[in-house]
RNA sequence: GGGCAGUUACCAGAGUGGCCAAAUGGGGCGGACUGUAAAUCCGCUGUCUUUCGACUUCGGUGGUUCGAAUCCACCACUGCCCA
């Protein structure tokens, strides 16, 4: 199958334009995706691009993952209703190398391949461009009307928080990156989330007006839930792929969340199993949608893919251990199950105090499980506060030694999802 | 440089002298129901606090007033229009 077929019945490609599927069949085919240096790690919502890009090298193309030193500085407009902050340089540099580090897990740099896998930062060549020099060589072939027709421009314009030239600048130094990858790289396809087309359309313009030769891309859909929510984030924030940010265990818990139809969509576009073993897992989930077979096999595949093997049997054995008995007594837990939990948030805690006892309040809050007291009660009133899985509804009650578990743990669980663990010694 | 409009909590957005910690909607969190799902319903959502209460908020600073998100002055920022 080709990679344009591939990805088709896979839900990941949104626009692609004439010609892209006849030039991948042609030949090896340079390709490269653009990712942002906003943070120092990259979250789940990079992970389509990536998997574009692994798509493409194995179908035999060379991909090329860049990213963003110069672009970064100035902000992408796209889908932002407001002008971006700036980040200062030692940020951005730090950023890069993290965006770096992981993009070198995914793909192939093995240098002997013909289609090994290049990672490139566009402040590379920016860096040497004086501003006039850009305005000539790029800016004369774009006319502001073609840049202004833009929907990530024109959304800005009639919105009303205006939009900085810098922003506006943004499609063209992007453009530009097109256009050098195609002469010094001979690279003729760019790919990215379809927020990125208009941005992207003007890289294959300036390639065409600048040199006469052209240039391919296609775009896959954002990722959305089905319930129109965000993708790709929880309460605390964002999922990222540094296993410090996010850890597997937690990484596994957000896909084995996933609503069933998002499962179905998602399996497609996140693991690389064949259609045909897809499409019995649907089969097999819609037959007893409570066994969640495709939660699991999403969030395992995921997990292996981004953490490995080891890392993936530890979120297994953890998410185990929480929530398959979840209603049976915290008994069932061995002193070897509670030390071997990873994953979740633990805490040490003084025996001199429990043995004194203290008062449920500030035990909560002692332990960082909540802000201060105040929250803690609050959420104590809405019966969200288990300790060792029995909900507590008394503000008074006090924590004492016959409440640790093997005489030395405390299980807390704030709503159904959230598990502590306290270690005291 | 000139004219006009605006700046309220995570977001959107009411409030134009006391009943305002500030309507409503969204989002978020928690609960019930479930399958660690969806939908639905209920509660919480400025901070701290032994539910009393205290403290800090409505762009900033100063003022009027017993009392200001609300009135006045100046400043800052944003948008639109004109030059």
């Amino acid at each position: 199958m080709n990679l344009i077929k591939e990805l088709n019945w896979r839900g990941m490609l949104q626009d692609i334009m004439p010609g892209t599927e006849d030039q991948l069949n042609k030949e090896m085919t340079t390709a490269y995706v653009g990712f942002d240096p906003t943070a120092d790690s990259l979250h789940i919502g990079s992970l389509v691009p990536i998997l574009l890009l692994v798509h493409l090298q194995k179908a035999g193309h060379k991909p090329i993952a860049l990213v963003g030193g110069a672009t970064g500085m100035v902000g992408d407009p796209s889908g932002k209703s407001e002008e971006r902050n700036m980040l200062s340089e030692e940020e951005l540099n730090k950023n890069i190398i993290g965006v770096r580090s992981q993009l070198e897990k995914f793909l192939n740099f093995d240098a002997s391949l013909p289609n090994a896998a290049e990672l490139t930062n566009n402040y590379d060549w920016f860096k040497g461009i004086s501003f006039l020099d850009f305005i000539r060589d790029a800016g004369k072939h774009i006319t502001v009307n073609y840049m202004m027709a833009k929907d990530s421009v024109k959304k800005r314009l009639e919105g009303d928080s205006g939009m900085s030239f810098t922003e506006f600048t943004y499609q063209l130094v992007q453009g530009y990156d097109f256009y050098w990858l195609y002469k010094n790289k001979n690279c003729k396809l760019q790919m990215g989330g379809s927020d990125q087309w208009g941005n992207i359309v003007t890289g294959t313009e300036l390639i065409r007006r600048k040199t006469g030769g052209e240039a391919f891309a296609f775009t896959c859909p954002l990722i959305k839930k089905a319930d129109g929510g965000k993708f790709g984030k929880t309460e605390k924030g964002n999922i990222w792929l540094d296993a410090n940010k996010t850890t597997p265990y937690q990484f596994y818990q957000f896909w084995l969340n996933a609503s069933d139809s998002d499962a179905a969509t998602w399996i497609k576009i996140f693991t690389f199993l064949q259609e045909t073993e897809i499409n019995s897992l649907i089969a097999n989930h819609d037959a007893n949608p409570a066994d969640r077979i495709l939660q699991k096999k999403l969030a395992e595949e995921l997990t292996r893919f981004v953490h490995g093997d080891a890392e993936l049997e530890k979120a297994k054995e953890t998410t185990e251990k929480l929530f398959s008995n979840a209603k049976a007594s915290v008994d069932s837990l061995s002193v070897e199950d509670l030390e071997s939990i990873e994953g979740i948030v633990k805490t040490n805690y003084s025996a001199d105090k429990i043995n004194a006892g203290v008062d449920i309040l500030s035990f909560l809050a002692e332990n960082s499980i909540f802000e201060s007291k105040g929250a803690a009660r609050k959420m104590l009133q809405n019966g969200g506060v288990s300790i060792n899985r029995e909900k507590i509804t008394d503000l008074q009650m006090m924590v004492e030694k016959n409440n640790l578990l093997h005489n030395k743990f405390i299980l807390i669980q704030v709503g159904k999802k959230n598990n502590f663990l306290i270690t005291v010694a």
